[in-house]
RNA sequence: GGCCCCAUGGUCUAGCGGUCAGGACGUUGGCCUCUCACGCCGAAAUCCCGGGUUCGAUUCCCGGUGGGGUCACCA
C-alpha cells in the first residue's frame, strides 16, 4: 500500500527513498523509452521540505503532474489529500438500468471524502444516452442513494448553483464547447458510415491488428468541408483529434503512480454522436470543470480513457482535476459485478431486509479499513478515519455471506422495539400489507391463515422439493425448461414496460413472449408461478410477481434453474 | 490479441525491511442449552513464482505468471 507521506518516516526512508527514487525515475525516462513511465508524485515528497533539489532532479518539462494536484503546500500530514480544498465531487450515474451497488460504493467514498474535508457532494445524471436512458430509473437511482443515506448538496432535484444537473438540459453548452474544440483544431467531424466503422472493425479483427480503433480516415478533412458538409445536413460525429505521436499520462492519486499511455494507443474518441447528444468523454470532462470538480473518484472501468480527458482538459486549457480510480466490485468468479451473476441492484437488499447503515458499513470493508481490527463501524466514524492511504486499490469480491452476518448482527443488536419498527416501516409496510391481504381474503377460511398464506411474499430462496415434480411440463425437457426461464429473465429486463415490474405491463410482456417462444401461456405461467413462489397455488401470477417485487422473483428464478440444473433428466 | 490496473488463508483486509504474519466472514472442534440460533473457547488455512537491492525481504526494484479492466455514435 502506498502512502501520501510516510506516516512514521525514519531518517533513513527520508535519506533513501526519494533520492534514489528521483534518479531511478530520471534515468528509466531517459534509457527505456517504455510506454508507462512510474514515477512518484514529487511535488508531494518535494513539499516535505527536505528536498529541495529533488523537484528540479525529477520533474521533466513533460510532467503531466500539474493543474490542481500536487503543488498543495499544506501537504504536511499524511492525512491531507492532494488538490484544492475544500473538495467538490461528484457522483454521475447513468439513468439506465436498477440502482446498482457499485454505483453506491463510488458514491460512498466521494461522499465521504467530501465530507471529511468539509466540501460538497454533487449528484449529476448522465443521462447522454437517449436510446437507454428513463425518467423511472434516474427517479430509481436517487431512492436507492437516499435510501442509503447518501445527502447532496447539488443534484437535479435538489438543485445548486452549477446547474442544470442533468446532461440532457446541458446540450447547448455541450455544442458551444464543441465549437471550441472544432475551431482550435482539437477536433474534427467525421462523416464515415455506420457501415464503413463495422467493415474497418471487421478487418482490424481478421487482420488481428494490435489495437482496434479509428483509422483516422475524416482527419485530413477541411474545417471548411466539414463544415460545409455539416451545413448540408449530412449525418456526422465529431471525433477528438488525439496526436499521432507521444505519450499521455496522468497521476493516481489512489496508486500515487503517474499512469501513461502512447498516444497511437488512444483512438480519435467520438465527441458528439450523430443525434447531436455528447459522448460521455466530453460531457463529463465540460461538466466537471463548469461544476469545480477538484477529485475524480470513479471506478478503474474508466483508467483507459482518462488520458482522453486528459486531452479535453488541455485542449481547453483547464485545470485538471486529482483522479482517483477504485478497484471494481467483483463476482465470486472475480469478474466485473454483474447482474447475471449477483444481485446488483439496491433495492434487492433494500427489499430483502438488509439494513442501510449495514450495507453501507459492509461495502466500506471492502475498500476501506480503519487501519487497526475495527470493521464494524458508523459512516461518521469512517469519515472521522477517512484517509486515502486506508484505502485500497484491488477489486474486491462482494462476499454476500459476510453481509449476512454482519446484517445479523445488527438485528441482534437492536431492541425488539426498534426492530418491531423497522420491520413495519419495511418488510410489514401497511400498503404492502394490505395488497397480500387484498389477494389473501379470498383464499384463506381463518384470520390466521394468513400469515403461512402470504409467506411466499417474503424471504429469499424458497424450497423447490415438494414442487419440483410440478415443473415437468408436458413434451417440454429439462433443457427447454432451463432455457425458456433463463430467457424470460433475460428479456423481461430489457422491455421498458416490463421492466417497471407493473402487474399490467408483466402481463402483456409475458404473453408476448409467450408467442415468441412458443410456449403455451398456461405452461409458462405454471412455470413463473413455482419459480417465484415455490407453489402450484398463488394469487394471480402477475400480480404476485408485482407484489414480490423485481429483486425477489430475479433471485428464485435463478435460484430454481441452478435447482433445475443440479436434477436428473427427465 | 494490444494497452492498462491489481496481487497477504476460500473471501475482505492489517502489515510500510527483522512480527510466533493480526482481525473479520466462511469452514471446523468443543462449551453453553429442552432444540435451533445467539454467545464463549479452540483449530485448520495465507505472504503467486523467479531474479535483484540489502546483513536481512511478505514489505523496495525488475521480470514472469495469474486475475481483472478496456479497446462503441454505452456510460
Amino acid at each position: 500500500m502506498r502512502r501520501w507521506f510516510p506516516a512514521r518516516s525514519s531518517p533513513s526512508w527520508r535519506l533513501r527513498g526519494p533520492s534514489s527514487w528521483s534518479i531511478r525515475a530520471q534515468s528509466s525516462v531517459a534509457a527505456t523509452p517504455r510506454s508507462r513511465i512510474r514515477r512518484r508524485n514529487t511535488d508531494q515528497i518535494a513539499s516535505m521540505a527536505s528536498f529541495p533539489l529533488v523537484t528540479s532532479l525529477t520533474r521533466p518539462e513533460s510532467n503531466h503532474v500539474s493543474g490542481l494536484c500536487g503543488r498543495d503546500t499544506r501537504m504536511r500530514e499524511s492525512t491531507t489529500p492532494p488538490g484544492r480544498l475544500p473538495p467538490r465531487v461528484r457522483i454521475a450515474p447513468s439513468p439506465t438500468g436498477d440502482p446498482h451497488v457499485g454505483t453506491a460504493y463510488i458514491a460512498l467514498f466521494n461522499f465521504v471524502f467530501a465530507r471529511k474535508y468539509g466540501g460538497r457532494f454533487v449528484l449529476r445524471i448522465e443521462d447522454t444516452d437517449q436510446e437507454r436512458s428513463t425518467a423511472s430509473s434516474e427517479a430509481a437511482i436517487l431512492e436507492a442513494l437516499r435510501w442509503l443515506g447518501f445527502e447532496w448538496e447539488e443534484g437535479p432535484d435538489v438543485g445548486g448553483p452549477h446547474g442544470p444537473y442533468r446532461q440532457s438540459e446541458r446540450l447547448g453548452i455541450y455544442q458551444a464547447h464543441v465549437q471550441r474544440l472544432l475551431d482550435g483544431g482539437h477536433a474534427y467531424r467525421c462523416f464515415c458510415t455506420r457501415e464503413r466503422l463495422d467493415a474497418l472493425r471487421r478487418e482490424q479483427i481478421e487482420a488481428k491488428a494490435s489495437h482496434l480503433g479509428y483509422d483516422g480516415h475524416c482527419r485530413a478533412l477541411s474545417p471548411d468541408e466539414g463544415a460545409r458538409r455539416a451545413a448540408d445536413g449530412e449525418a456526422h460525429v465529431v471525433r477528438l483529434r488525439v496526436p499521432s505521436e507521444g505519450e499521455t499520462s496522468f497521476f493516481d492519486h489512489l496508486r500515487q503512480e503517474t499512469i501513461g499511455f502512447q498516444n497511437e494507443q488512444i483512438d480519435d474518441q467520438v465527441l458528439v454522436k450523430s443525434d447531436g447528444f455528447p459522448t460521455y468523454h466530453l460531457a463529463n470532462v465540460v461538466d466537471d470543470h463548469l461544476m469545480g470538480i477538484t477529485h475524480v473518484i470513479r471506478g478503474e472501468e474508466w483508467i483507459t480513457s482518462t488520458p482522453k480527458h486528459v486531452l479535453l482538459y488541455r485542449a481547453f486549457g483547464w485545470e485538471e482535476p486529482c483522479f482517483f480510480h477504485l478497484g471494481l466490485l467483483r463476482n465470486t468468479d472475480r469478474s466485473k459485478l454483474s447482474k447475471r451473476k449477483n444481485p446488483v441492484s439496491i433495492f434487492h437488499y433494500r427489499d430483502l431486509g438488509y439494513l442501510p447503515e449495514t450495507l453501507l458499513n459492509f461495502m466500506a470493508t471492502l475498500g476501506f479499513s480503519m487501519g487497526d481490527d475495527r470493521e464494524r463501524f458508523t459512516l461518521d466514524e469512517m469519515i472521522t478515519a477517512f484517509e486515502w492511504s486506508k484505502v485500497s486499490a484491488g477489486g474486491p469480491v462482494f462476499d454476500a455471506a459476510k453481509l449476512d452476518a454482519f446484517n445479523g448482527a445488527d438485528i441482534r443488536a437492536m431492541d425488539v422495539d426498534t426492530l418491531h419498527r423497522r420491520l413495519l416501516e419495511t418488510t410489514l409496510a401497511p400498503e404492502r400489507l394490505r395488497a397480500l391481504l387484498f389477494h389473501a381474503k379470498e383464499r384463506i377460511a381463518r384470520l390466521d391463515d394468513v400469515v403461512p398464506y402470504i409467506s411466499f411474499a417474503f424471504g429469499a430462496e424458497v424450497d423447490y422439493g415438494p414442487v419440483l415434480d410440478k415443473v415437468k411440463i408436458k413434451k417440454r425437457s429439462r433443457q427447454d425448461v432451463i432455457d425458456v426461464l433463463e430467457r424470460f429473465a433475460e428479456e423481461i429486463e430489457r422491455d421498458p414496460a416490463a421492466r417497471t415490474f407493473e402487474a399490467a405491463a408483466l402481463e402483456a410482456f409475458s404473453r408476448g413472449f409467450c408467442e415468441r417462444s412458443g410456449w403455451k401461456a398456461k405452461d409458462l405461467f405454471t412455470l413463473l408461478r413455482i419459480a417465484v413462489t415455490g407453489r402450484t397455488a398463488a394469487p394471480p401470477l402477475f400480480d404476485t410477481m408485482a407484489i414480490c417485487g423485481k429483486d425477489r422473483c430475479r433471485l428464485r428464478i435463478r435460484d430454481l434453474i441452478g435447482v433445475l440444473g443440479g436434477v436428473a433428466d427427465w
